[in-house]
RNA sequence: GCCGCGGUGGCGGAAUUGGUAGACGCGCAGGAUUCAGGAUCCUGUCCCCGCAAUGCGGGGGUGUGGGUUCGAGUCCCACCCGCGGCACCA
């Protein structure tokens, strides 16, 4: 018998499935609903596809082709992420451009995507980096721009001396290092765009619940978000020589306020600048000195490699008092660097007998600690005035604190909060522990930010919406979205005055081209290569003619795969002839309104946070304009989990331990590779890589062929089949449609392979068991989308069918195959396996399954003469409960 | 420290969600075929014990200890271990 030729077989069909586009994506009706099927699209390295991107995509591909298969209109699409660092970096080393660099991984990527048979649209194909994508990019920024959700202002960002470039803080790894380079990282001041994802915390929270994402994800997204509802509380500060003359904290405990034995500062906050300022002579110069290094050293402390040693707590004295909103005691003010001047308000009220780290510091210098919240237990007897070992933390009743005293906690914070709010010494407030988003890189590779910027424009304090079109931008949103536009009016009153002179391209100015520079590695001042390109970045001002000059910074990775789920919805043939983009996306609507929301999204968890975080804000916020039909892109989402080596450690060129997707293909065909890698283990957990375990997949495929391929187990006549089978077969077919859309790939598997045992076993007479062609074609299409090549191969070349398998419809299923015609009942004494009952499932009743469980000698033995119960679930277990 | 995920044979894992624990695959052992095999096929394979031993019977068993239940891998309580994330968030 001929063996399975993969490497032949595979090109053929690859060729054929091309020619005969089978997998173009066709017009959603009311009787083909639509599915959109999308994984992560790939950053396109130049090592090519690994193991995880095949297990990934080849899930993906499982579902599109099911999924195409059960009379979906399927959108299954692929594109590349070839925007960032990487391909610059390459670039640099090899002396070559990443616009040579990045045609040719995308290449590779696709000859391999090819290779294993994924079933893309590839008519929808396109880079990020392609100027007809990233002209919509920019486009976008605009529009958020316009809503006042960007702005520009001087940051202390990451900055890596090595690769000389700003980073975001995501960047930068837990040890202080650049995560690409390994190499220590600085801080730097630099002018940043700034995206307002803050305003949009609440939105992003509230739409969370309902979407069908792995719960752990979305607590990330929620803990990421890091909402608290607490009291803002005003001390006062009595001294005239100061400019400050409050401070404000943050709490989410008021009830503890009476407690408060310090404040203590952050060293960023502007009390701590303005009292180091030698002019303001607040301090002596002895204590200014003190404070300034102490001030210094924690600054750099922020940069540096945080050790277990530096978790002991440091502060030091500013000598000024602050005033008790509700006792007017002189509270001291205290600068430490454990309080981040980044959350809240940079300061905190000290409360050492509630709170751990304040008690630890109290301790430390001394400083008093005032008990005022007790166990309720302990506030029945008396409030003892024991002295404390370590805080108490949980809620109880209070005491000490006037005539709040014997409130209980939650109460308490309502009601001081109120007394607070009365007296305009405090506020209730949500505080979010998400941060505005740096947008801008000082990098080449990436999408020019489209923006242009006038120095006396921005001297005479015109801004965008002063002008006659942003005017007339704001009526319009105003007369058609009253309530999004209270938003965006408000954001533009903060963003203001950070954007003066700073004014948008022109639709017909978009795309704003990356230009091809010579030199485009990073300056090392901190700016973009492109700032050194004088005729491209100097320009006339749109407003007042002068001279102006284009922001050099480029976007980052993330600005491309914000919406490449959107631009896949649009249509394919989506050549913009006019000027106006609003038009043209405007006449997209309809394409989206068709696709969106995506359907089924996997991807790594990596990107638990980030991605899908900053995807989901660009969708809420143009959702707001009216760009996008729904707020969610991403409706359902499941993990994929990592491919480690077959050592269990990371595959990694330094280790020597990769597996390369083209060997294994070379060597047991893209079937053999998809099939395995779905089958090793539950789609979310790692895997180690098993060469031995593919064999056993590979084993398995080649038995399908030699079983298509003989005449033992087929047969053309209904009267020969084998009934059990059949039957068999039914049951695996409803197993496999299951757990596909469970993503239990590899239950799928098992099942076809315990089909696939049991029918190339002999039956009861010892003969082969035989199904009717038109039934074993069933059992090749459930397999299909797991090997795709293999069952085209049967069913085209055994079979002589004219179209292709996967545009086959998936097999039914007869219920009555479904139904067990004896069925197995454990029957337990007293909770143990004592025998079975083959029971014909007709005779379920409990009083015949009773009696005949009785004439068992086993069953009568266990209870001889003894007095018993029956527990009996019909057609499952029979338990004798059984008094000894 | 906090949050999330997990702990089942020699290994990867399965278990209809409270109902026969170990499906399927790997590995291993024995056999067939072969000049040969790291090819193919068949048989066996959770551990321990007993017996009139190719069979039959008994006991133990899902990280540990307790609990609920006729019945627990699954539910509850306490603890141990591993992985991932966040890390002074007021």
């Amino acid at each position: 018998m001929k063996k399975f030729d993969f490497s032949r077989i595979e090109k053929k069909w690859q060729e054929v499935w091309e020619k005969e586009g089978i997998y173009r994506t066709p017009s959603p009706s009311k009787d083909k609903p639509k599915m959109y099927t999308l994984v992560m699209f790939p950053y396109p390295s130049g090592a090519g596809l690994h193991t995880g991107h095949v297990r990934v995509y080849t899930g993906g591909d499982v579902l599109a082709r099911f999924f195409r298969m059960k009379g979906y209109a399927v959108l299954n699409p692929m594109g590349w992420d070839a925007f960032g660092l990487p391909a610059e970096n390459r670039a640099i080393k090899e002396k070559t451009t990443p616009q040579k660099i990045v045609p040719k991984n995308i290449a590779n990527f696709k000859r391999q995507m090819k290779m294993l048979g994924f079933s893309y649209d590839w008519e929808r194909e396109f880079s990020t980096t392609d100027p007809e994508y990233y002209r919509f990019t920019q486009w976008l920024f605009i529009q958020f721009f316009k809503m006042g959700l960007l702005y520009k202002r001087e940051m202390p960002v990451y900055f890596c001396p090595s690769c000389k470039t700003g980073l975001a803080e995501e960047e930068v790894l837990e040890n202080g290092t650049h995560e690409r380079c390994g190499k220590p990282i600085i801080r730097k001041l630099l002018p940043q765009w700034l995206f307002k994802i803050t305003d949009y915390a609440e939105s992003l929270l509230e739409t969370l619940p309902p979407l069908d994402w792995p719960e752990g994800i979305k607590k990330m997204q929620e803990n990421w978000i890091g909402k608290s509802e607490g009291t803002e509380v005003k001390f006062q500060i009595p001294n005239p020589k100061l400019q400050t003359r409050e401070i404000k904290v943050f709490t989410t405990r008021v009830d503890t306020v009476f407690g408060v034995t310090a404040l203590v500062l952050a060293p960023e906050h502007p009390l701590v600048s303005e009292i180091l300022n030698p002019k303001s002579k607040i301090l002596t110069e002895e204590k200014r000195v003190e404070i300034k290094k102490y001030v210094e050293e924690a600054k750099k402390k922020l940069d540096l490699v945080r050790t277990d040693l530096s978790k002991e707590k440091t502060g030091v004295f500013t000598g000024l008092y602050a005033k008790h909103p509700l006792t007017g005691e002189k509270i001291p003010i205290w600068i430490a660097d454990y309080v981040l001047g980044f959350y809240g308000e940079g300061a905190v009220m000290l409360v050492p007998a509630h709170d751990e780290r304040d008690f630890e510091f109290a301790k430390k210098y001394g400083i008093p600690i005032k008990v005022v919240i007790v166990p309720e237990e302990s506030a029945k007897r008396k409030a003892q005035s024991a002295k404390l070992e370590e805080a108490f933390v949980e809620y109880g009743v209070l005491v000490n604190s006037g005539e709040f005293s014997g409130l209980r906690s939650k109460e308490a914070i309502e009601k001081i909060t109120k007394y607070l709010e009365e007296r305009s010494l405090g506020r209730r407030k949500t505080q979010y522990k998400l941060r505005d988003w740096i947008f801008s890189r000082q990098r080449y590779w990436g999408e020019p930010i489209p923006m242009v910027y006038c120095s006396s424009c921005a001297e005479k304090k015109i801004s965008f919406w002063d002008l006659k079109e942003g005017k007339e931008w704001l009526r319009e949103i105003e007369h058609n979205m009253p309530e999004v536009y209270k938003n965006i009016s408000r954001r533009i009153k903060e963003v203001k005055e950070d954007l003066y002179g700073w004014f948008p391209l022109k639709d017909e100015q978009l795309p704003l081209k990356l230009p091809e520079v010579e030199k485009y590695e990073p300056t090392g001042t901190g700016e973009s290569p492109l700032a050194a390109l004088k005729d491209w970045v100097e320009t006339k001002c749109p407003v007042c003619g002068g001279k102006a000059k284009r922001e050099t910074d480029t976007m980052p990775n993330w600005a491309g795969s914000c919406w490449y789920f959107l631009r896949f919805a649009q249509s394919s043939k989506f050549k913009v002839k006019s000027s106006k983009l609003e038009e043209v996306w405007q006449s997209e609507m309809k394409n989206l309104r068709v696709w969106m929301p995506v359907d089924w999204y996997l991807g790594g968890a990596e990107h638990a946070v980030l991605h899908l975080l900053y995807s989901r804000f660009w969708m809420h916020a143009l959702y707001d304009l009216g760009l996008v039909p729904v707020r969610e892109p991403f409706f359902r989402l499941r993990n994929v989990g990592m491919v480690l080596a077959e050592d269990g450690r990371k595959m990694s060129k330094s280790l020597g331990n990769v597996i390369n997707p083209d060997d294994v293909v070379a060597e047991f065909g893209a079937d053999s590779l998809r099939v395995y890698e779905m089958f090793m283990a539950p789609f979310d957990q790692e895997i180690a890589w098993s060469t031995a375990a593919l064999r056993g997949v590979s084993r398995f495929l080649n038995r399908v062929w030699q079983t298509f391929n003989s005449s033992d187990n087929l047969t053309e006549r209904q009267e020969e089949e084998d009934k059990e089978a059949v039957a068999k077969l039914h049951k695996t077919i409803d197993k496999v449609s299951r757990y596909i859309t469970d993503v239990k790939f590899n239950t799928a598997i098992a099942a076809m392979m315990e089909f696939l045992n049991f029918w190339t076993e002999k039956n009861a007479s010892e003969k082969p068991r035989r199904l009717h062609v038109d039934d074993a074609k069933k059992f090749l299409q459930i397999l299909a989308p797991f090997a795709p090549f293999l069952t085209e191969e049967i069913w085209r070349e055994v079979f002589k069918e004219k179209t292709s398998i996967h545009l086959s419809s998936w097999p039914s299923i007869k219920k009555e195959f479904l139904k067990e015609e004896v069925i197995t009942i454990p029957v337990q004494i007293n909770g143990r396996l004592r025998a079975t009952l083959r029971v014909s499932a007709d005779e379920l009743e409990e009083e015949r399954v009773v009696e005949k469980a009785l004439s068992l000698d086993k069953v009568k033995k266990y209870i001889s003469d003894r007095p018993y119960k029956v527990v009996y679930v019909k057609g499952k277990i029979l338990n004798f409960v059984v008094q000894s």
